[in-house]
RNA sequence: GGGUGAUUAGCUCAGUUGGCUAGAGCAUCUCGUUUACACCGAGAGGGUCGGGGGUUCGAAUCCCUCAUCACCCACCA
């Protein structure tokens, strides 16, 4: 089939996808010997895929795509994510539109209402991910909801839960008021804002003095327990064990010594109010103090405050608490400060700090042993360093709520005995409220799992522990994800796959960076800099976008998109699809042979160029330097066979060698262009109905011959020396003539016109004579003449100082004897160069002389 | 406050354990093109490798220091 003079992606990629998808290229081959496999991570249901989606998408298909190519069983699993409570905010700003909110459903409803909710956009992330030419098998897909992700955290849950490291706390947790729900540390956005430190009298029991407190949360005062005095604080020493009296409520609470307090801020004493502050509830802890919650969950205050400030909220208690304190008179200054407030980073109200009854996992013994793996190398990171921060973060880490209370979501399968509060069940039965045993009544918590819990059992949950497909696959060759999960996901996954599984549940974690707006910021739909990666796609093909986004980057780190890179691509693509159009023209149904047969120069040259790229390009992809492997393929096919090879050829064609360099770099290109690669060989007369993604990665073949490649190398110098020589001519006033017309210094028109490379050769071995058929005419002024010698004068001086530096290397005795002999020898060859050159300088300044 | 990374051509970035004249793409400029491709070809210009110090025969590369930027973590009573 003839190809048309441009390649135009539109026209081709769906239905190379579907030709792709309908021969069940994207299945597992049954019989290979090894076996490759990536578990994508699953992208919210509901979102739209943007940019990063994109390079996701390629980071994961292109060594795929290369092992598949391997001969290795490829699996690439998809998957969607229901991203709990990301979608749970998305769907109630949709509920918002309609005039509705969550509290006029039942939770039945509403879970039930938010799963077709993510069912009808799933539908758009999938054509999507096929727009991308994403190899992944659709047979494999899998839902975060799916009953075997329900059922591995269940079962996950209950190991825990038997080996006592589930446990039922009441801790601080980060509650949104808002959305009614607690927040892993993490989810909490500090801001940085300007607020007041009000130092307030708190007056000792006994009569004895009085301790003043900096606070920049007066109204939680009315909840405090204490107050704390670094031990070493000479100003506070006598006042350790004294009481003093809280103003306002009157409570006498207890002075302690603690070391957590920093002496140099504020008055060095610090207000303990254990239930609204992380820090005083660790001191709290330490010194057995009570906790006070005066802070309900509607962010109001609670029944535990003195009655005057029952009911209001957090900012009117401050502004009425602190008129009180200075209207008793105990208020001693205010002053102005700006410090770090928790925000809910979804909605954006103030994060309190709540006491809470919630499920935790007793990280300890998992993180112990997630840090063992990892510094025994059982997972290799790209880039390395995030193995170290990985570990330094485990080394910190504290016990994991797992609990959230929203609808959407996994519920948690334990029971409450109604009339034993501290009598919880493990059962399964969450489908029901009330559930009897053994005579007692249980009732169904509310609460649903923490998105990470289930996720975190991603790699084995989607292949299902103990099934052929977890034989086969498991551990995972790659994970791959953004760094702003590494501790959320990443490190759960290694946790939890450790505990489960006894297996790391990969072996190679790549980080991907972020994908910025053109100018270096981020990309926010606030801003209206977010690119659709779709139209790019439909403009300059999806191998376009590919290259565009690969190259240039990077693991983990943050990079701008590049318009001009895609274009790049699209370009590299044409290129592709017209040296396919070429050698198409020249060779026949029988020219693919395994044994091409090198007859010229050319021949040789070429064949060795691509034996020697193959193992660099193979090399590269396996430590996932996409950029880097496609360099190498791109200069292959763009410098080396269109640039000099096609050119030479066309004096001196051999079919042979050109049909198997198409083939070739059509396979090596693959990975980075598969529609236009796939699509050029199913044009292709002699490919015999056979896919491209399916077939073998191309292996050294060693018939190029070094010597003669090198040989080679020559010639393209001469030329290159042809054409400077014919330019520089042209400066100096030369024409260069054939049969009246005059020569282009161009490389194909000087090899066309010196007879083809061929004749180079033989002209290189007898000298170089420009002779045959050219003449040259001399156009030269004085002042061309002029220039000319100033530009020798110049040349001259420059290789002086040069000559001298080389003499001075050369005259230095520990160079010579440190430096290795290579190195030495390459600045002898220099200086001998150089000596040249000044030579050849000085007898042409005689000759213009 | 702690950590990590960065700083190289106008722009975006390479530069493996110190060793050829510090590279590429884009952009700019020059020249060219009927014969696979203007989504093309041949060239050119452009860098005291963030500043300063040190180690070394030799530093973009190693060490110290300063500066700027980015991100992460912690703290902020």
């Amino acid at each position: 089939m003839k190809l048309s003079t441009a390649y135009s992606p539109g026209e081709y990629e769906k239905d190379i996808y579907a030709l792709w998808e309908k021969a069940g290229a994207f299945i597992p081959a049954k019989d290979a010997k090894g076996t490759y496999s990536i578990v994508m991570p699953p992208p919210n249901a509901n979102a739209n895929l943007h940019l990063g989606h994109a390079l996701t998408a390629f980071v994961e298909d292109i060594p795929a795509r290369y092992h598949r190519m391997k001969g290795d069983a490829t699996l690439l699993l998809p998957g969607a994510d229901h991203a709990g409570f990301e979608t749970w905010v998305v769907y109630e700003k949709q509920l918002a539109k309609e005039g509705k909110s969550r509290f006029d459903f039942s939770r039945e409803d509403l879970y039930e209402q938010v799963w077709n909710f993510v069912a009808r956009n799933r539908q758009n992330f999938e054509t999507q991910v096929r727009a991308f030419g994403t190899s992944c098998d659709w047979t494999h897909f899998t839902f975060t909801l799916d009953d075997k992700i329900i059922k591995r955290a269940y079962q996950t849950f209950k190991n825990m839960w038997d080996e006592g490291l589930i446990y039922r706390g009441e801790r601080l947790v980060n509650y949104c008021t808002f959305h009614g729900t607690s927040f892993a540390d993490i989810e909490v956005e500090h801001r940085e804002e300007a607020s007041n430190l009000w130092y307030i009298r708190y007056p000792l029991t006994d009569g004895s003095g009085e301790v003043i407190v900096a606070t920049t949360r007066p109204e939680t005062m009315l909840g405090d327990t204490g107050v704390a005095v670094h031990p070493d604080d000479e100003r506070y020493a006598g006042y350790i064990g004294k009481t003093a009296k809280l103003p306002l409520t009157g409570r006498e609470v207890p002075i302690v010594a603690d070391s957590f307090v920093d002496i140099s801020y504020g008055t060095g004493a610090v207000k303990l109010t254990p239930a609204h502050d992380q820090n005083d509830y660790d001191a709290a802890e330490r010194h057995s103090l009570p906790k006070i919650q005066i802070i309900n969950r509607e962010g109001a205050i609670s029944a535990e405050a003195p009655a005057e400030y029952r009911g209001l909220t957090v900012r009117e208690a401050r502004k009425k608490v602190v008129e009180d304190l200075e209207a008793a008179g105990v208020l001693v200054k205010t002053e102005e400060i700006s410090h770090g407030v928790g925000h809910c980073y979804k909605c954006g109200t103030v994060i309190e700090p709540l006491l809470g009854e919630q499920w935790f996992i007793n990280m300890q013994p998992l993180a112990k042993t997630a840090i063992a793996a990892l510094k025994a190398d059982e997972i290799t990171f790209y880039p390395a360093s995030k193995k170290d921060q990985l570990i330094n973060y485990l080394e910190g880490l504290r016990d994991w709520n797992i609990s959230r209370q929203i609808a959407w979501g996994i519920p948690i399968p334990a029971f409450q005995n109604v009339d034993d509060a501290d009598d919880w069940i493990y059962d399964e039965r969450v489908d029901q409220e009330i559930i009897e045993v053994d005579g007692k009544t249980y009732h169904r918590d509310t609460d649903v799992f923490d998105t990470w819990f289930s996720s975190g059992s991603w790699p084995y949950a989607t292949l299902e522990v103990g099934s052929e497909d977890f034989k086969r696959f498991y551990p995972l060759n790659l994970m791959e994800t953004g760094g702003e999960i590494l501790y959320p996901w990443v490190s759960r996954m290694i946790m939890l796959g450790l505990y489960v599984t006894g297996k790391v549940p990969f072996k190679e974690v790549y980080i991907h960076g972020y994908v910025m707006a053109e100018d270096g910021s981020k990309m926010s739909k606030s801003v209206g800099n977010v690119v659709d990666p779709l139209p790019v796609i439909e403009e300059h093909g999806a191998d376009a976008l590919r290259i565009g986004l690969i190259t240039n980057r990077a693991p983990a780190v943050n990079r701008g998109y590049d318009t001009a890179k895609v274009i790049g691509g699209r370009n590299f693509c044409n290129k592709l699809w017209n040296v396919a159009r070429y050698i198409e023209d020249k060779v026949g149904e029988d020219s693919l042979t395994d044994k091409p047969a090198p007859k010229t120069l050319a021949d040789h040259w070429m064949l060795y160029k691509i034996q020697h790229s193959i193992p660099v390009i193979s090399d590269h992809l396996e430590q996932y330097r996409f950029s880097e492997a496609f360099d190498v393929v791109h200069d292959l096919i763009w410098d080396d066979l269109a640039d000099w090879y096609i050119e030479a050829s066309k004096s001196d064609s051999n079919s042979s060698v050109l049909a198997y360099a198409l083939k070739t770099v059509l396979a090596l290109a693959h990975p980075f262009a598969p529609f236009v690669t796939e699509t050029i060989w199913q044009t292709l007369d002699w490919q015999h109905d056979s896919l491209l993604i399916t077939s073998a990665w191309p292996k050294p073949l060693k018939v190029g011959d070094k010597a003669k490649a090198k040989q080679f190398e020559n010639i393209q110098a001469l030329v290159t020396e042809v054409r400077a020589i014919t330019k520089s001519l042209k400066a100096r006033g030369v024409v260069l003539e054939h049969d009246g017309e005059s020569v282009i210094a161009d490389n194909s028109a000087i090899i066309r016109r010196l007879g083809g490379l061929k004749d180079i050769v033989e002209a290189n071995t007898s000298g170089l004579t420009l002779t045959s058929g050219l003449t040259a005419r001399l156009q030269i002024d004085d002042a061309t003449l002029a220039s000319y010698r100033d530009e020798l004068h110049a040349k001259e001086a420059d290789l002086a100082v040069k000559i001298t530096q080389l003499q001075g290397r050369l005259n230095n005795d520990s160079y010579v004897k440190n430096a290795p002999a290579t190195v030495v020898q390459q600045t002898k060859d220099q200086m001998a160069e150089a000596e040249a050159q000044s030579e050849s300088i000085a007898a042409d300044l005689a000759r213009f002389a």
